[in-house]
DNA sequence: CACATACTTGGCGATATCGCCAAGCAGGGA
DNA sequence: TCCCTGCTTGGCGATATCGCCAAGTATGTG
């Protein structure tokens, strides 16, 4: 397996695993309606803001976001919305999970 | 914020986390064109087969796989292709990512 | 200047993830 | 029955993530 290929697919699991965690996917929820300063998703998603403030980090490595200090307050926007497109297919995997979590004859 | 709003964030999350790892990529890539039993997958990752049991333990327990035992061998198949459209995503936040890192006054 | 506000960074303990080794288990062949 | 093969599970140390507190930085106000 090739070098170039294995860093390919580490930073498509960093885009993924910046992703994965509720409070940065309820962040995204919310930047996706429009810009946001870091007090406001504070309080959406009620944790430190010094917690909310690294989750954003996190995202913005990832290039998820973009951030814009205008005074004292820091803007973050959606850089990429097609995230959204990701989540009709998460709640369809969800859904037929839940159905069928084991087969019968493994219960 | 409700109770009901973050098991939802969490339910997807946990998918997002199952998907977020090289190893893990590269199977549900290969397990895209078609079913492969463990043995494929462990020459393929080339990583310990106890090891790669246990990624696509995450990944059926994340209901993105299922696994079906014939004779020896214990082949897996992606259940929801959909997450393939995922990467097209993906590689256009890695493309305008790497472009601009940075802004240029910050480096 | 002193001070408040909005945010970031450092650090720490708690928890989760990772990958290997060793052991266990089920199916098939001699 | 004994053994081999393919896979899973248990366990362990190493590393990463998480969330809070405390301290630091930058910007605006009196």
């Amino acid at each position: 397996m090739k070098k170039t290929e294995v860093q390919k697919l580490e930073r498509r699991a960093n885009i993924l695993k910046a992703l994965a965690h509720p409070s940065r996917l309820m962040m995204i929820d919310e930047l996706a309606k429009g810009e946001r300063c870091v007090c406001e998703l504070r309080e959406l998603v009620g944790a430190d803001m010094s917690t909310v403030s690294k989750h954003l980090t996190v995202l913005k490595n990832a290039g998820l976001v973009e951030s814009d200090k205008r005074g004292l307050q820091v803007f973050y926007t959606l850089l990429s919305p097609c995230v959204m497109n990701f989540f009709t297919c998460v709640e369809s995997v969800i859904e037929a999970h839940e159905k069928q979590p084991v087969k019968a004859e493994n219960r």
